[in-house]
DNA sequence: TCACCCCCTGGTATAAATATACCTGTCGGT
DNA sequence: ACCGACAGGTATATTTATACCAGGGGGTGA
């Protein structure tokens, strides 16, 4: 195989990221987020709904600038697998 | 056009978020951080000469805990146009 | 009620890019 | 002579990023 399916883990890491960014958006217009984040608003509208789980860096990177949600909490955010503190 | 070309800007950013991620590396073994961070060495070491211009985030989470550089720092590195500070 | 308008969902389609693997070759050490 | 790190080429399945579509709800105004 030359490159690996996402792993199920990936896929939902991709859903928490999208509902934190969403949620962060609160209720400001998509297209207007959009355009400050140098994506289309349909891309930001798949990255929100989890069906782009994995985006490029840049792309996280420009949103959380125009959302104001640090770097950081957003890793934290993409890494936790709730598998984990479910087996503490 | 369905998705843009990457921009010449982006291939820089690229550039040097992989020299970046290569001299944080320092003296460690190539293979030993890729495993590390999940991915093959083949991409750790396509990412650090920039071939690999915008890596998925996941990626540079990885590879940011592992190689020990916040992520911030990075996404300073990448976002930082070398045309911007030339024209102060 | 009806007509708009905006936000949102989920489907299809497609060029460009990622992530992986393999190969040939160079360069320093040992 | 060998080995590990490195560069760069080819190849390919999967994914991104973009665009379009048909439609569902929730307002608002005529």
């Amino acid at each position: 195989m030359v490159r690996h399916p996402l792993a199920p883990e990936q896929i939902e890491a991709g859903r928490r990221l999208g509902a934190a960014l969403r949620s962060a958006r609160a209720g400001r217009s998509p297209v207007e987020v959009a355009l400050a984040a140098e994506i289309s608003p349909e891309t930001l509208r798949k990255i929100e709904t989890g069906r782009l789980p994995t985006p490029a860096f840049g792309t996280i990177v420009r949103l959380s600038e125009v959302l104001g949600v640090p770097l950081p909490e957003l890793a934290i955010i993409w890494r936790s697998d709730p598998a984990l503190s479910e087996a503490s």
